[in-house]
DNA sequence: CCTTGACCTTCCAGTAACTGGAAGCGCTAT
DNA sequence: ATAGCGCTTCCAGTTACTGGAAGGTCAAGG
């Protein structure tokens, strides 16, 4: 199966498709024209990549996902951990964008947003501390 | 005052503050030894860009609020816009972890953990469509 | 047989915003 | 004088792609 192909089917970009080939998360085989061939094996590997950096996993974690995806008898204890440290990673930004949010929301709230130069917004910034 | 001060008051690394003057957001004056010499005027320069990308603003951004910063007369509405498009983009950013630690929390639940093979996790990554 | 156009190849560069490190000065104190 | 810290510049690496150029391949139509 060509590039092309298992681009429309995975969802992957061609570009990202070789991209993951060159950092080593597949090994499609060669045509004698040079052309890629993908295996439908490949394209299930594409497809959990695909799958699990939409959920934000990164490209390590993908790395070892795959890993434990092709160990048949790896613990699930294992591929938790990893979700584990995932989930509170993004939970910690959660609460990080959650008060940024509200920071931001009132400071705007307080604006006016007319001609006239005073602006809470501005004076926030300013007013960080230069000890 | 030479660059080590200045990080040390902004918060900011000097590796960073070096980098701003690169990308042109300060331009310290130079000593005879050619050290950087800033005045206040740099530091509350940086303070405010430091509060700004502590706020989640883009460097770009941080150089439009600069412009705006320095101008004393601008209206309060221009400001206003960049912190709405902002802070509509941090709520977006917010909704998509919100789904993103829902999914991943059902997972892990549902996981059991242990020394078995049996994985929802994996289950979910490996479902992924190949149309 | 030739051409056209879609598809494939590699390689280089750029993105955002720094960060680390090397090599080499300047400054201050002992 | 020398030790040691602070300052300088420059180069490279980070994350995960993405865009584009230059050129080879393949299938279809004339």
């Amino acid at each position: 199966m060509n590039i092309g192909n298992v681009a429309e089917r995975s969802g992957l970009p061609a570009k990202t498709i070789r991209y993951y080939e060159d950092i080593g998360l597949v090994r499609p085989a060669r045509g004698t024209n040079g052309y890629r061939d993908f295996a439908s094996y490949d394209l299930h590997k594409l497809a959990f990549v695909g799958r699990a950096r939409s959920l934000g996993f990164s490209i390590e974690e993908c790395r070892t996902l795959l890993s434990l995806y092709e160990d048949r008898d790896r613990a699930s204890a294992d591929v938790r951990a990893i979700a584990e440290r995932h989930l509170a990673r993004i939970d910690r930004k959660l609460a990080e964008l959650q008060a940024l949010s509200a920071t931001l929301r009132d400071l705007v709230v307080r604006c006016h947003g007319d001609e006239r130069p005073e602006c809470p917004i501005m004076d926030d910034l300013a007013q960080a501390g230069t000890k």
